[in-house]
Parts: structure tokens; sequence; C-alpha cells
DNA sequence: AGCACGCCGACT
DNA sequence: GTCGGCGTGCTC
């Protein structure tokens, strides 16, 4: 045996490079290992990576080798596609996982927490016939051991989430760890419960908002196996499993999937991948799923469950239009005399109602009177929405704020303002006017931003304290409220208008979900849709139930213009602060566009917010066929064409928002 | 991403 | 005469 001697080694680092850079060790180091390193004035930690080291560069040696096991392989390839798929650089991909996690140095090490269900042996619930079957499909697929996607496909209340525990259990009682995704884990107070009370201990969650000690202990317990269930945002794809067995994602139609900057990745595409990467299935859950999924699984790629009845025998709400041209509200007002009138009977009934209109604060939008100057946002192409109980004027799309003014900007004008439109908060005030003795509970993400506040309006509703929940879509998933028998829709025209890809689709998904909260235990539930358009297809599917059919519907239109999922798309976002120079670099790279067969470009056209965050913005879309490489060719497309430092190009694989 | 370097404005 | 604004460029 000789002695080690020094040899270069890749280290891959958190920061927006895409190559590793070369140090010198003392030993050879296995791929994986989690070194510190100088980093011109500082020190970081990055992983050790399977590329050869670079014999030219001079380099800096090894500070440290961190006593922690190896980011296992599949993570690291699992990197490496993230980041060819979205044109990201790998160590930009490297840091979703990494950065948070250990570029801090404890002070102390953390207390000790506890993870995971540690209990395989508690008995699961009673299951229904259908559920039993489900179930049974999903242990077979996680005691093969073996990569697959299965669509779970049940209605509202057909109990997903008790067989896909279920299938958790067989994953730990094979030895193997788990994931289970939820598009917005901050939230779901009500998923932990049932987690806990199925397995007997919580799982290990992981978001955005957890505690830098926390974050560090729960990142090393999953590499090092004791956290065997984690339960997380889309970022703990990213995690270090070394023996993951099962990824599910919960409401895989939800575009929260969608992370809309930095690494723009789709958390329910990559799950396949991840799950792929370390031979494991992967369940994708949905009482309405995305056409991307339906199609998989009609073409055999995916295979599919379905759970078409509620358990325990509980009807699916009746769902009901109300056309607002027949039956209008009271001038200046937005509830119809009908829905108000089923409220008041409800509540009468002693069962609690839920008014849902996808819109925070008082009013979308404030106008003069005396001249129709509009208050709009100094840094993006918005509206600016009134929020009274702050007295302010508030953008949604950037930081900015201001005091509700007492003159108009415009034309000098004393209280001309004139608020247009519906927000929560108004309709909160109407309700509370109509019935001043209800308890009322506002639900917006604005007054509910944590788990302590979800945690205590759950309770709330819970223990009947509330008898009108008035919410944004933050109402539509996975609340459970036995009490709540009647929905209304404020306005179900809302998000149809605009000529977007998915409008429909997506407005079936949220209505759907919403109308889901209502009647789940023995009482019936109802849902008013109030709309100016009761013929609309998407009203029709709400009605009838079918989502099948609409879904069948969306697939005819889409798939001879090839528009995903019968095509690929790819968004190039071109911004800047000086607007002319957007335009022009928006304009060479239509010029240096590539063509072909089955290639299309659309654009450039100003983004719908044209300017935001004091950015003005361009859009070019690259629309290909499927079996084409569009990675390969927008990368060319890019080299081929001058960006000045001052313009930014954001690429999009697979948009989902077109804002 | 950080952090330093660098070249133009208001201050002790 | 210096302190400091953040534009641009580099990090093995």
């Amino acid at each position: 045996m000789s002695a080690p001697s020094p040899t270069r080694v890749s280290v891959l680092l958190p920061f927006p490079f895409d190559t590793a850079f070369t140090y010198m060790a003392e030993a050879p180091l296995a791929p994986g290992t989690l070194v510190r390193v100088p980093l011109g004035p500082r020190m970081v930690v990055g992983a050790v990576w399977d590329n050869k080291p670079d014999m030219q560069v001079r380099t800096k040696p090894v500070a440290e080798v961190l006593d922690f096991p190896p980011l296992p392989e599949a993570l690291r390839q699992f990197v490496d596609w993230v980041a060819h798929y979205t044109l990201s650089k790998r160590g930009e991909v490297l840091a979703l996982g990494l950065k948070a996690s250990l570029l801090t140095v404890p002070k102390r090490r953390a207390k000790n927490f506890t993870f995971g269900g540690a209990d395989v042996s508690l008995a699961g619930p009673d299951l229904s016939a259908d559920q039993t079957a489900a179930a049974a499909a999903l242990r077979t697929s996680v005691a093969t051991g073996t990569f697959s996607v299965t669509l779970l496909d049940g209605v509202t209340g057909s109990g997903k989430t008790e067989v896909y525990l279920e299938a958790v259990a067989a994953c730990l009682a094979a030895g193997r760890q788990a994931l289970v995704l939820l598009p917005e884990i901050a939230l779901s107070v009500q998923f932990l419960q049932r987690f806990e009370k199925r397995f007997g201990a919580a799982p290990a969650v992981w978001h955005s908002e957890l505690t830098p000690a926390v974050r560090r202990e729960t990142f090393r317990a999953v590499a090092e196996g004791r956290a065997n269930v984690v339960v997380g945002a889309r970022s703990a794809l990213f995690l270090p499993f070394p023996t993951l067995g099962l990824i599910v994602v919960d409401e895989e139609h939800e575009s929260a999937f969608k992370q809309e900057d930095g690494v723009m990745y789709h958390a329910r595409d990559m799950a396949v991948v991840r799950a792929k990467l370390s031979a494991a299935p992967c369940v994708l859950c949905s009482a309405t799923p995305s056409l991307e999924t339906v199609e998989n699984s009609a073409s055999g790629r995916y295979a599919r469950l379905d759970l078409p009845a509620r358990h325990g025998g509980a009807q699916l709400p009746k769902v009901v239009t109300l056309d607002m041209r027949a039956h209008p509200p009271e001038r200046g007002k937005f509830i119809s005399p009908v829905l108000l009138e089923a409220m008041r009977d409800t509540m009468a009934r002693g069962e609690q109602a839920m008014l849902f209109l996808n819109r925070r604060g008082y009013a979308p939008l404030t106008l003069c009177r005396h001249c129709g100057h509009r208050m709009a946002c100094p840094n993006c192409s918005a509206w600016l929405v009134e929020h009274k109980s702050h007295k302010r004027l508030i953008c949604h799309h950037c930081d900015y704020a201001t005091l509700m003014p007492t003159t108009c900007p415009a034309c000098a004008a004393k209280d001309s303002f004139a608020a247009i439109g519906p927000g929560v908060e108004r309709i909160a005030e109407e309700v509370r006017e109509v019935f001043p003795e209800a308890q009322v509970l506002m639900m917006a993400s604005d007054v509910i931003a944590g788990p302590k506040q979800a945690a205590e309006a759950a309770r709330m509703i819970s223990d009947r304290e509330i008898d009108i929940i008035i919410g944004t879509q933050m109402v539509a998933k996975g609340w459970h409220f036995p009490a709540l028998t009647l929905v209304g829709v404020v306005d179900a025209d809302l998000g149809l208008a605009g000529g977007d890809l998915r409008a429909g689709e997506r407005t079936v998904q949220m209505l759907h979900q919403v109308a889901g909260r209502a009647g789940r235990a023995e009482a019936p539930g109802v849902v008013l849709l109030q709309t100016y358009a009761p013929e609309h297809p998407v009203m029709a599917a709400l009605l009838s139930g079918d989502l099948n059919a609409f879904m069948a519907q969306e697939a005819v239109q889409r798939r001879p213009g090839h528009w995903p999922p019968f095509g690929r798309l790819v968004a190039l976002i071109v911004s800047g602060p000086d607007e002319r120079m957007a335009d022009q670099i928006a304009r060479a790279l239509a010029r240096a566009a590539p063509s072909g067969a089955g290639i299309e470009i659309l654009g450039p056209a100003p983004a719908p917010f044209a300017l935001l965050r004091g950015r003005h913005r361009r859009r070019l879309l690259l629309k290909a066929a499927r079996h084409i490489d569009v990675q390969s060719l927008v990368r060319d497309w890019l080299t081929r064409t001058d960006i000045p430092r001052s313009v930014r190009v954001d690429v999009d694989v697979d948009p989902v928002s077109f804002m």
C-alpha cells in the first residue's frame, strides 16, 4: 500500500456556475462527498462531482471534508438532469437543496428532532372496496421496487390520502424512504394531523419557512436515513434520500408545483424523473388531473387507478349555475339574492357556508369619478388593489404600496375615487351588512400567512365558531370541514378571460376543488356558481361533474395545433430597465430563431405584464413537436444572439403561466 | 450568489 | 481632499 498522494477533485458549488471547480485533495474523494472549499475570499460548501477534474487550472486545496454521508448518486444525476432540462446552471440546481441547508455553520448542534412515521405496525383505517383495491395496487408497485408512475384519480372526498398513506406504509415496511409533495405545505396543518393519526408520529416537513437549525437537522436526518418520511414543498425533491422508495405528488394538477423564477421547474414532472433515477414508484394524485397526466395515462405511459365514489357513502355536492342576468345583485353589490337566501337557509339549519372569490383585497381597480384616472403601479403594468383594512393601495406583483390618496393625482379632485369590482374584503363587508349576527372568517394569504393562523382558522371552523367563510384559492384545497354544506362562487367567470392556453382547464380544476369542500359528511352539499355565461363548457362540466368529457374536449382543441401536451413550449422572457433595448433584443432573438419542420416561433410580443418590477418585458414562444430536442435548439439560439448585460433572457421550459 | 474593484457625487 | 453609491467581473 502506497501512502495517499494529492489528487485533483471536481467540486460542484451551490452557486450559478455550470461547471464544477477543481480543487486539490490529500486523497481521492468519493463522488458526493461534501467538502468545504475556498472560493475567492470566503469558504463555501460544495459536493465532489463525477466530472473529470481540470488538469490545467491552478487549484486551491480542499479545506475540510465534512462528516456527512455523500450525496447519493441518484441525487447527483437528478441535479445534472434538471439543469440540462431547464437550461439552468448545475450549481444553481444543486443550491436548491444544499444552499440553505449547509452554508450556515451551526453555533451549537441543534437539539435532536424526531422524524418520520415510526410505526408501520399501526392498523390502517377501514377502507372501501375501491380504496382497498387501489391501495393494494400501490402496495404492489412499492413492493416491486422499480420505477413506475400511477395516476390516482379520485373525486373530492374519496379518500385518496388514506390510499396513498397505505403506499407510504408499504414503503416504510420495505425499509425505504417516502416523499410526499404537497403544493402548499406551510398551510397543510390538517394533512399533518391525519398523517400523525395514521402513523403515530409526525413526518419530517420541508418548506421554505423552516428555521435554519431545523432545516439543517432535517437535511442531515434525511441523508442519514433517520427521516423515513418527508412531507414537503417542491424543493424537497432535492433532499439527499439514500433509499428513496416512493414519491407521492398530491394535487398534481396544482400550478403551485411550477417554480416561476430561478430554476423554472415543474415539481410534478421532476418528481417522475427523481423516482426513475431512484428506481421508485411515483404516484400522482388529483380529483382533477392535468391534461398532461391524463394523456400520459391514456397512452399507457402511466398506470391509472380510479376512486369514483365518495368515502362512507357521502354524496357529491349538487352544483347549479346562478345566471346573474336573471338574478342580479343589488346595485353596487355582488351577491345575488338567490345566493343570499341559500346562505340564510344554511345558517338556519346550523350549517356553514363558504363564499369563494379568487381575488385578494377590497377592490381590484380604483377610478377617479371626476376624470377617469385609474390608479396604477409605477413599476408594473397592473392596477393597484385597494386593501381597505390597511387603508392602502397595493400592487400584487411587486412591493409597491401607498396610502389611499384623498385627492386624485391626475385632476386633484377631492374624494372622487370609486372602488370598481370586488375582492374578498368587499364581499366580507357585504356579507356583514346582510348578516350582522353571523360570524365571518376571511381566508386569504395576507390574513392567513402561516401554519399557526391556518391551524387556528381550521380549529375555529371545526368548533363551529364560524358561520361564513370567505376565501381566495387558499380555501380550495385539502380542507375538511364537516359542517360546510353551501359553497357560493362569487365570480365563476373570473379566470376564463385572457385567452390563456390553460384558462378553461385551470378554472374547472379550481372550481371543482372549491365545490368539493361542500357536504363531505352526512349532510349533502350545494354549490352555486354565479356566472354571466351559464352555457360555457366550463360551467357545463362543473354541473354534470363529467370532467373526463371536458378534458377530452380540451385535448381535441389542443392536439391539432401541437399545443401541450401534444407539443412542447419554451418561453423566452426578455427583460430590462430600458424598453427600447428589451424590444430590440427581443427582435434580434426573433431574427436568429431556429426554424424547420415542427418548429414555430410566436412573438415577440409584450409579456402580459409588459412592465414588472420596473423591468420592461417581451416574450417569445418556441412551439415544437414532441420529438424535438428543444434544449439544444434554445441553447444554440441563445449563443447565436448577442445579449448586452443590461438585458436578461429567462428561459422557461414547459411554461405554465403566461404572465 | 457574494464580494472586490472601480470610477463619479456630497460630506467631515 | 475622502466616504460611498452600486455597475461589472471573477471566483478552481
